[in-house]
DNA sequence: CGACCTGTTGATTCTGCTCAATCAACGTGG
DNA sequence: CCACGTTGATTGAGCAGAATCAACAGGTCG
């Protein structure tokens, strides 16, 4: 891991929503790459730092003592993660496709903690959004939810690019990547989607994937 | 609602292991009595003061366009919850059982933003917690989940008080009621806790139920 | 080419939901 | 005091949605 090598600029970090004042009060770190799966932290690391995701995606997991895994959130470009409540990691972060990241040194140092406040309540809010998909909604809406979260955060067009695999997927809404898979199917039958690739869905029908999770 | 009365001091606040140097920090505010099931503010309403729970319990909700309740947290003495991203809340709060709450009035205002970041990073944490249990857990270790996060929240003595009702569970769970009590039952015949009363459930097998939800 | 990995699809099982009845506790009004 | 309605909790029967188990297709890489 912390391989430093050979950047791939999916997409550049969309203007940061998430770290406006942090970043410039920051002196320029170095991004390290991690290639698809590396680990970022692990479960039970000493935390300190915080993460700023310069491009790729992220997941952040969780182990139960059965091994069943729980994906509790995903990180695009632009967004910070590493909070953490105790000296350790409780979580494990990871790269999903390759991911270029810089480390915010000393959370202790003197920062901006107020811009620090606003990026950890807004993963609050994305957090109870999500403990609603997986307690009150079924598998569709839960697809709906995802489609629909990653069209937003990927601007809006017609086309969603599903940077991880229907494992992670499956893990972070709480279903079986078998049921994953039928639930495209279902969608793609009903004219609401088409798989142009396994992992690009273009959007034909955005009027009813916003029913389905409203 | 607001209603300013008679007080009845279930428990003090607990060491405000929540709030340590947040309150010291505070000029002496008023608490505010909620009587059960009274909003603490609603869907919609502007952000702005965070909440201390002087003495019982706080749930936070999410309603779905079509009805469906997810409680998204439930606060209880000691803890700070009102946390939002945006202007506006995106869920609503109710005291459960009667409630004494402390309004900490401007976030605005010059406030120990670390120590609110440490809050809230704590909800973060408890969250995704609770993420884990309604992705990857079954309606047994659900609802074990809950018994012994109570029970750690009240101290850990053999009596899980209860302080809400069936309907609330299920809605924190991401079940119906009825599996609640199902659950329940179930417990109880394999002798692992006993229904002291409706709301008062007293653990046998203490070891069981942290297995359930290792 | 074969091994492997990811994804898709089918058949079957089972957990938890829905619908519904019953019960206990409580308050109200005659 | 009792009949009545209400509300929360429990329990049962049947069903549906998603999990599980299993087979297979396509792509990649050694």
């Amino acid at each position: 891991m912390h391989i430093q090598s050979g950047f791939r600029a999916n997409r550049p970090a969309q203007e940061a929503t998430g770290a406006p004042d942090l970043l410039s009060a920051m002196q320029p770190a170095a991004v390290t790459f991690y290639p698809e799966g590396a680990v970022i932290y692990a479960q039970g690391d000493t935390a300190g730092p915080l993460y700023f995701v310069e491009f790729g995606c992220v997941r952040i997991c969780r182990l139960s003592a059965d091994g069943r895994r729980q994906i509790t959130a995903f990180h695009v470009a632009g967004e910070v993660f590493g909070f953490e409540a105790g000296a350790e990691h409780e979580s494990y972060a990871e790269s999903v496709d390759g991911t270029g990241i810089q480390a915010l040194r000393s959370t202790c140092g003197n920062q901006p903690t107020g811009s620090l406040l606003l990026l950890a309540v807004r993963s609050l809010g994305r957090m109870q959004n999500h403990l609603m998909v997986l307690g009150r909604r079924n598998a569709n809406e839960r697809m709906a939810a995802l489609l629909v979260d990653l069209n937003e955060r990927q601007g809006g067009g017609a086309v969603v690019y599903l940077p991880m695999q229907r494992n992670d997927i499956a893990d972070y809404l709480g279903i079986t990547f078998e049921t994953v898979s039928r639930i495209l199917r279902c969608l793609k039958d009903q004219r609401i989607v088409r798989l142009k690739a396994v992992n690009e869905i273009e959007i034909l029908d955005h009027e009813a994937l916003l029913d389905m999770c409203a």
